[in-house]
DNA sequence: AGCACA
């Protein structure tokens, strides 16, 4: 199996990323991509040698995993298919949201892993003031809008947009969606209003603009409605 | 290929 005997985890490991984009870049485009399959919690990418290319994305259901899991498998992502599996672990998030985050076993296992010859930290006050350097956005950043519990609709270059006000045009759609690279043209049908199709290049631009638009109001009665076009 | 989070 692809998920190779990992239990589900609310939290999915990916690796095979490009590991040439920047790591703030990368959480965007993720959180852009993946927010489709329900709440994302958190997620984490270090470009140390040993993670860079990887990045864990945690959900907060199991379910919008399992989703993801599925129907991004393989998906083109910065010119290379992500490989998707369960993470192995816990996030931290998640122990610490339970309470069952416990910081000195924490240690305990990140010495087991490194057989160097130093003795572990020994006093029982634990570590020092921490300066926070790379000043990284606050978990605010991941609060989503509106979770997409379920559907999971299978990515499109095209997105299909519902509940517009019958005054809509295609000059206002192009306005707002231009603004996203990739955007190629908007499609209205004369006979349908309320509906349009809104085509990128490709699949990845299209969910980044789909992420950053879903639920816009053009009136206040009308959240926009957005999805994948059906193949 | 590679499973972290301070």
């Amino acid at each position: 199996m692809l998920t190779g005997d990992i239990p589900p985890n609310q939290t999915i490991y990916i690796k095979n990323l490009n590991e040439k984009v920047k790591k703030e870049e990368l959480k965007r485009s993720l959180y852009a991509l993946f927010s489709q399959y329900g709440r994302i919690v958190d997620i984490v990418a270090l470009k140390t040698a040993k993670l860079r290319g990887q990045a864990w994305v945690v959900f907060s259901e199991v379910t919008a995993a399992s989703n993801a899991v599925r129907q991004m498998q393989n998906f083109p992502f910065y010119d290379k298919p992500m490989r998707i599996q369960y993470s192995k672990s816990k996030s931290d998030c998640i122990a610490k949201a339970e309470g069952t985050y416990d910081k000195k076993k924490k240690q305990e296992e990140k010495a087991e892993r490194k057989p160097r010859g130093r003795e572990g930290p020994q006093t029982a006050t634990g570590n020092g003031p921490r300066a926070d350097t790379n000043g990284g956005p606050p978990a605010s950043t991941w609060q989503a809008k509106s979770g997409a519990q379920e559907a999971a609709a299978e990515p499109n270059n095209i997105l299909f947009i519902q509940n517009l006000p019958y005054e809509t045009t295609c000059m206002m759609l192009e306005v707002l969606f231009k603004q996203y690279p990739g955007f190629r043209e908007v499609r209205m049908i004369e006979a349908k209003p309320g509906i349009a199709f809104v085509e990128f290049e490709d699949d990845m631009q299209s969910s980044v603009a789909m992420q950053a638009l879903q639920g816009f109001k053009i009136t206040p009665q009308n959240p926009m409605a957005i999805t994948y076009a059906k193949k």
